[in-house]
DNA sequence: GTCATAATACGAGTATTTTCGTATGGCAAT
DNA sequence: ATTGCCATACGAAAATACTCGTATTATGAC
């Protein structure tokens, strides 16, 4: 039996895993140009930041060639769930609607998406 | 004018400012005994971090009798947007239509809550 | 006043996260 | 084979967050 950890990762890493769900999988260099888009960051320190997510199981890497390839781990999906179901708990003491005017309250949403919310909200309303 | 500053509360921070949010105003004997129910830490360390997020503005305090009272200054609201917004960027891609989607899924919510929901959704249809 | 209780202040240790410098090795072009 | 360029490995500093022990002081009961 394999021990889970049930590794909550940073918001460094976040950040990482965020290029790696976008593009599947991608190096080193590839995930640091695209972080340096929006913040400012040494090379050595997004590849120390690989490794260590490595060491923890977020990502695996193929080592066939020099320059690794990396690919998470953890799903976009599990990771939105662990972190939406945190922020419920201790942010907006229980409630899932709360958190969710909130969300569609000042802020964009496009017209289509509005009307995906909507019918997921019938649905729901359906199995009542 | 007065300087801003963007005071991003931790974890631990988070967990005595519901508490403060609730109470309206607590000592830290009261904050205290609450965290106990759920964690568990020692008091000289729930009055340090309760200092520290004095010192950093996010709580005033009434120092006029030996025991000090705590009050909030980050209102809950604010607090909420300031971690949804944050969350939307590094989590969904800047959709905040998939948060409310994971939100929504895989939780409760009652059908009066559903029906505020819908009600919003309505009227930010009618201002497109 | 003295004593016991309970509160604050504060320093410092520990842990975690983030940053970066330096060493080392492969590889392609010359 | 030498050189230059990238890539990884690794250690350790810096920054941040969390924890707790101890000293000090106010206050009420006696």
């Amino acid at each position: 039996m394999t021990l889970i950890k049930n590794t909550k990762p940073t918001e460094s890493e976040l950040e990482i895993l965020q290029v790696l769900w976008n593009e599947k999988a991608a190096t080193v260099r590839t995930v640091h140009e695209e972080l340096l888009k929006t913040k400012d960051a040494g090379y050595t320190t997004t590849l120390k930041l690989m490794q260590i997510m490595f060491e923890k199981g977020l990502v695996t890497r193929d080592e066939s060639s020099k320059t690794h390839i990396y690919q998470p781990v953890v799903t976009r999906e599990k990771t939105q769930k662990q972190f939406v179901n945190r922020m419920i708990d201790t942010l907006f003491a229980g409630s899932s609607s709360d958190l969710v005017m909130q969300a569609l309250g000042g802020h964009d949403a496009s017209e289509e998406e509005l009307e995906k919310i909507q019918q997921l909200i019938n649905q729901l309303k359906k199995e009542k």
